[in-house]
DNA sequence: TATCTAATTAGATGATAATCGAATTGGATG
DNA sequence: CATCCAATTCGATTATCATCTAATTAGATA
């Protein structure tokens, strides 16, 4: 479960003019430090500073080119905390996720379909569902096998998708974009269930 | 549209551990300040000053009972906020929204056959469709009759819902919750459509 | 009216953080 | 290797903010 200090050091990164500022230039798409710096009337130095702390919660990346830095935003990372807090703070009930549930056996039996054809014998995944329920499905059952509370590298992380499918890094970026996992720095974890279902009601 | 400084307040709000384990409190339940005080060791000043700054953004409500004030969640403007930052650093368009385009002519359909039969030829609405996809045309519907850019009053947005409904304080929250409206302390404005659009996507 | 209880305000203190200028680092390029 | 450029680090300054104690207010009750 993400902890306090993670949401809190996340709406601390927002809680600032100037870098929600940087954050709606970056939203046009990725910039050096000095273009934001003049755009900003900022001196080069309180960039870095604002930056750094951007970065420490993964709203932004970064990526070099000759002797410019070029910064642009991490669009998975905007959602992923958001949800995080409403998950702490969601009524046990609700009316609007009532409305939904009527359909559970229906589910089950697009779960156990979807299960069928996309998975070999073997259970290798044959190829990723282009349709979103079909998707969320896959992922589901791919993100059950990774154990709660539990760490892993990115290598692991890789390993273990490539028993499933060549292609980890797509697989590893729609983890993190349905939240299945999340990424703190180099490091990755699993969800918890409730996080899944909150965050499938959600987007 | 929902500016800087009002995004930035909501995560200074949120950018403090101590408030942030006040809301998982009253996620619970309501709550008096002494109790928040003792089960969180702090002074009921430090509680008075938090509760201010939760107030100011509209993320606790409070009730007074006798000598003591119950302290509550507002759930409605957990997500309010949310969105607004969204739609602020959304992208262009993204592979998911891709997927749930081309129905955009049964969809219209839809429209029409909804507003056909939930009003009357004077214009009012016989009652509130249970199902949500439909009670989103109908809140739609009603929204766009109001200014945009322009403040309401708790009392006049009463008045122009009653033109079409006598449950105006069950419409006034369905505004709310759908992101049609945002309610700044005591005034209400109309979010601009595309937040409209960006808000049904997510919830 | 006097009194009790809970919440708020006021003022003080210590910690955190935004910003800058100056010095430094790390890559490219002549 | 010397130089240039952009970004970072360092140190200092100033502003903001969380927290406390003490004093005050607001409602309820005897």
């Amino acid at each position: 479960m993400m902890q306090l200090d993670k949401i809190v050091n996340y709406h601390k990164a927002l809680a600032d003019p100037t870098r929600i500022r940087m954050l709606i230039l970056l939203a046009e798409g990725e910039m050096t430090g000095q273009l934001l710096a003049e755009k900003l009337c900022l001196s080069p130095a309180t960039i870095t500073h604002h930056a750094a702390k951007l970065r420490t919660v993964s709203l932004i990346r970064e990526r070099r080119d000759k002797n410019a830095i070029f910064f642009s935003l991490d669009h998975y990372f905007l959602k992923q905390y958001e949800s995080s807090l409403q998950s702490l703070l969601a009524r046990p009930a609700t009316t609007e996720t009532k409305e939904l549930e009527p359909m559970d056996e229906k589910n089950d039996r697009l779960k156990q379909s979807v299960l069928r054809n996309f998975f070999t014998a073997e259970g290798k995944l044959k190829h990723i569902p282009a349709q979103l329920k079909k998707k969320r499905i896959v992922l589901q059952h791919l993100a059950e096998k990774l154990e709660e509370g539990r760490s892993y590298t990115e290598k692991e992380l890789n390993a273990f998708i490539k028993q499933f499918h060549e292609d980890f890094a797509t697989i590893r970026r729609e983890f993190i974009m349905h939240a299945y996992l999340y990424r703190e720095q180099e490091v990755y974890e699993r969800n918890p269930r409730e996080m899944w279902e909150r965050w499938e009601t959600l987007s």
